[in-house]
DNA sequence: TCCATTCTGGAACCG
DNA sequence: CCAGAATGGA
């Protein structure tokens, strides 16, 4: 391949009318800002704090080289962190010039990275149309790897394998590299795996996201023609959420702008929450030594929230000592005091955020867009979906179930990234039974083996006269009928638009009627399926640089790379769930964070390591500073996780929250049914009553006793939630610490039990021979029981002929006993 | 023998 | 609540 192909001539200079007003857009900008915005040439590290308004200075940075300083826009490279943030600094630009930045690249890592890719395949062993698999494609790669070499699966975890793999990729280590310091029998199957897996993705013709940024590196560290022609193209670099990248990631942004040097990062050390990616942290501490000469900005004052919710988060970040040291000024006026709240449970905690909105939004002109609830896990918008279900409040969830990963969308992807790139086979082993053509592992095998002899994709194979003759005919019938149809689908693809393309397929494997004859939920899916066709009607070939490429690989690989923020529609009549990681970049009048118990938040595999614990930390300075009006932090006494009833301390992190950074206060359950305060529920289950010094262990807590049995007479703010009967009155609440003088960091466990009310667990044992009733299968006789404590199951012989017998959980099965 | 369906154990954060 | 084992049907 020559370097012609990439060295494009497409944005050969058209002189651009400086139609730029600079005053008018720099106007307002304080003197930080300015001085990052009048940034000239060489390298600048801009340390923004949380709402500094460093959007703004990028953007206006860019307009200012665009529009004053003739700068050619495809001379400018800006990394963003989401897709979304992406298209707003596009638009706030073009808003600004009056014109699109045509030519301009503005994208993620992973877009950017793939962008560049589609050009330069073959210098890497792909070709132009190659596959992006996602984390399940790449799973069932390391899968079939694992197999050829006879490693179970039970003994390692292909996840596992593959977070090993993802890990090396993040850090630029090759599979030779890893097999040479492999010393203990994981890393082994690791680096055998990882060599192998290369081979397969490079035969599928496909790419896993991380490979999006090792690939580009790799074809501009090898390639030097490749990278001189980057290194003079991009006179200018601006990476945006710099503290978040990866060493794959730092390695781009020193290739790319290694020519001018001119490099402005702009970032955060105190909002780096991806260090479980394999972001590095010391890309922004150690950016000086990197870029020497750089000029360094920060940017402290911050114009989205109000004092009360920056001191909270100043005084929970300070706790950090990984960190270059930064305090965000107010600049706005004093609002409302932060308000943290103790629940009962999960559905106590929920009920409350729901009313609590409720109760805001009838007392002023709050909408429901303005407010935000935040968690750690996704698991937990669970109780919270349900309690605005209950009360018809309209909601949506950020990153839950992404859309792209329901079964349906799965399913039609399959089939489309198997017409756009026939060598993909795990998109041949998805799509080819769907639906159910009577094809089942052993036809699967015969052609994987196949594939695997020759080399070829296994779509050939099961074309393939001599393979299709050894097998059955029904078999056999049904691959060339599949054959058949993904070979009519490429050639519409050649230049078909991509929701014709799936109208055409839907229509021929006659899918709505397979889905719908999965009962109610399959109108659901058949309601998704438009979505995605009506969705696919709307991707349009991407401006500039990507030639020859279909509208359904741009489909692809648009579909592929959306993040769950980049659905967000800010204009949507809806309050947003989501978890903190998410919420990065937005902003929120009203904000609940929530969970906020130790063993969650921070979670108990990140309490042990300092640095972790940083980092959870950082994510929760994230969810404070996402608050412009009003912040509620939120706690339960107990919440069940994974189907078991957990009780636990209050998060760590509300340790330092002293009664002069936040009101306290409790639901109307907690008071009333709460176990008398703090550290007396859970009936000796981690509790430290009277080891507590209450809320202020700094020793100014003003109300807090001594803790145990007080009654929380919490002010509740003016957010409505406020009981009848409930005193406004001196900080008081008492909910004890995570990190108690006794050390305690796990939450205590106890027996699985069915509801939060539910006290079964003492319920005396049953005993085989015993009559009992279900409350579903009715009447019946215990045969036998297995197990023990939690997992204690219980078979039964049940009177209706058509239950028969059945084995059951006992603490999930609510028997009554006393029955005839 | 092969394929489809039911059952049972295990589940971060995300591009 | 989803994937892999166990089991039932052609």
């Amino acid at each position: 391949m020559t370097t012609t192909g990439w060295a494009g001539s497409l944005f050969d200079a058209v002189p651009q009318k400086p139609a730029l007003d600079l005053d008018a857009i720099t106007r307002g900008l304080n003197p930080g800002q300015t001085e990052a915005v009048f940034h000239d040439d060489g390298p600048a590290l801009v340390l923004a704090g949380a709402g500094s308004g460093k959007t703004r200075v990028l953007t206006t940075r860019i307009a200012r080289l665009i529009g004053t300083m003739n700068v050619a826009p495809h001379e400018i490279l800006a990394v963003t962190f989401t897709n979304k943030a992406a298209g707003e600094m596009r638009a706030r630009i073009a808003k600004f010039l009056g014109h699109e930045p045509k030519g301009m690249w503005c994208g993620t890592f992973h877009a950017l990275g793939a962008r560049m890719l589609r050009g330069v395949a073959p210098l890497v062993g792909r070709e132009q149309n190659f596959t992006i698999y996602d984390e399940d494609d790449a799973i069932g790669a390391v899968k079939r790897v694992m197999e050829r070499r006879n490693l179970s699966p039970k003994e390692f975890a292909p996840k596992a394998i593959l977070s090993a793999i993802s890990s090396a990729k993040n850090a630029l280590i090759s599979p030779s590299e890893f097999a040479r310091n492999a010393r203990d029998t994981f890393a082994t199957a690791v680096a055998g795996v990882y060599t192998d897996l290369e081979v397969a993705l490079q035969q599928a013709n496909a790419v896993t996201f991380d490979d999006l940024l090792v690939l580009p590196v790799r074809a501009l560290e090898t390639d030097e023609a490749l990278r001189a022609h980057y290194q003079r193209r991009f006179r200018y670099l601006l990476v945006d959420e710099y503290q978040d990248t990866n060493a794959a990631q730092y390695r781009f942004v020193q290739l790319m702008g290694g020519g001018y040097r001119n490099v402005m990062v702009v970032g955060d050390d105190d909002q780096s929450i991806y260090g479980w990616r394999g972001a590095d942290i010391r890309n922004i501490l150690d950016f000086e030594r990197d870029f020497p000469g750089a000029r360094i900005v920060r940017l402290e004052e911050n114009y989205r929230s109000t004092p009360n919710v920056l001191a909270l988060a100043n005084a929970v970040i300070a706790e950090n000592t990984e960190r270059r040291g930064k305090t965000l000024r107010a600049t706005r006026p004093a609002g409302e005091a932060v308000t943290l709240i103790e629940a009962l449970d999960e559905r106590d905690e929920a009920d409350f955020i729901a009313e609590t909105i409720l109760t805001r939004m009838s007392r002023s002109d709050l909408a429901r867009r303005d407010c935000a609830i935040l968690y750690r896990t996704n698991a937990q918008s669970r109780a919270i979906e349900d309690a605005f279900r209950r009360r018809n409040i309209p909601y949506r969830l950020i990153g839950a179930v992404r859309f792209y990963d329901r079964r349906e969308i799965r399913d039609l992807m399959a089939y489309l990234k198997l017409v756009a790139n026939p060598a993909d086979d795990e998109a041949f082993r998805r799509a080819v039974n769907v639906p159910k053509r009577g094809l089942g592992d052993a036809t699967i095998a015969l052609l994987a083996e196949q594939a695997i002899a020759e080399g070829k994709p296994m779509l050939e194979m099961a074309t393939r006269f001599d393979v299709l003759s050894g097998m059955r005919p029904a078999a056999r019938a049904a691959l060339e009928d599949f054959g058949n149809l993904v070979q009519r689908l490429r050639t519409m693809a050649v230049d078909a638009a991509v929701d014709e393309l799936l109208r055409e397929l839907v229509q021929v494997i006659k899918y709505a009627d397979h889905l719908r004859a999965e009962g109610p939920e399959g109108l659901e899916r058949i309601e998704n399926v438009r979505e995605m066709i009506a969705g696919a009607a709307e991707v349009v070939a991407d401006e500039g640089g990507e030639v020859g490429l279909t509208p359904l690989d741009h489909f692809l690989q648009s579909s592929t790379l959306v993040a769950g923020v980049d659905k967000l529609d800010p204009n949507a009549d809806a309050v947003t769930c989501m978890t903190m990681h998410n919420a990065k970049g937005l902003e929120f009048p009203l904000v609940f964070v929530c969970g906020l118990e130790d063993g969650l938040f921070p979670l108990a595999r990140a309490a042990e390591d300092p640095a972790q614990l940083e980092e959870e930390r950082r994510l929760f300075y994230v969810g404070i500073t996402r608050a412009e009006e009003k912040l509620y932090l939120t706690c339960a006494e107990q919440r069940r996780r994974n189907g078991e009833l957990m009780y636990s301390m209050p998060s760590r992190f509300l340790e330092v929250i002293k009664p002069s950074l936040a009101e306290r206060g409790k639901t109307a359950r907690a008071k009333s049914e709460g176990r008398s305060g703090f550290g007396g529920y859970g009936s000796g289950y981690g509790s430290r009553r009277g080891n507590d010094d209450g809320w202020g262990r700094s020793g100014n807590s003003a109300g807090a006793g001594t803790g145990g049995a007080k009654r929380s007479v919490g002010p509740y703010g003016s957010a409505g939630y406020r009981p009848s009967g409930s005193g406004v009155g001196a900080n008081s609440g008492d909910i004890p610490f995570g990190k108690a003088p006794g050390g305690f960091s796990t939450p205590a466990r106890r027996e699985r039990a069915p509801e939060p009310e539910d006290e079964s667990q003492d319920a005396p044992m049953f005993r085989p021979g015993e009559r009992v009733k279900h409350a579903k299968f009715g009447t019946g006789t215990i045969a036998e029981l297995s197990g023990s404590g939690r997992d204690t199951k219980v078979r039964i012989d049940f009177d209706d002929e058509e239950i028969g017998r059945k084995t059951l959980v006992l603490a999930q099965a609510k028997l009554e006993r006393g029955w005839e």
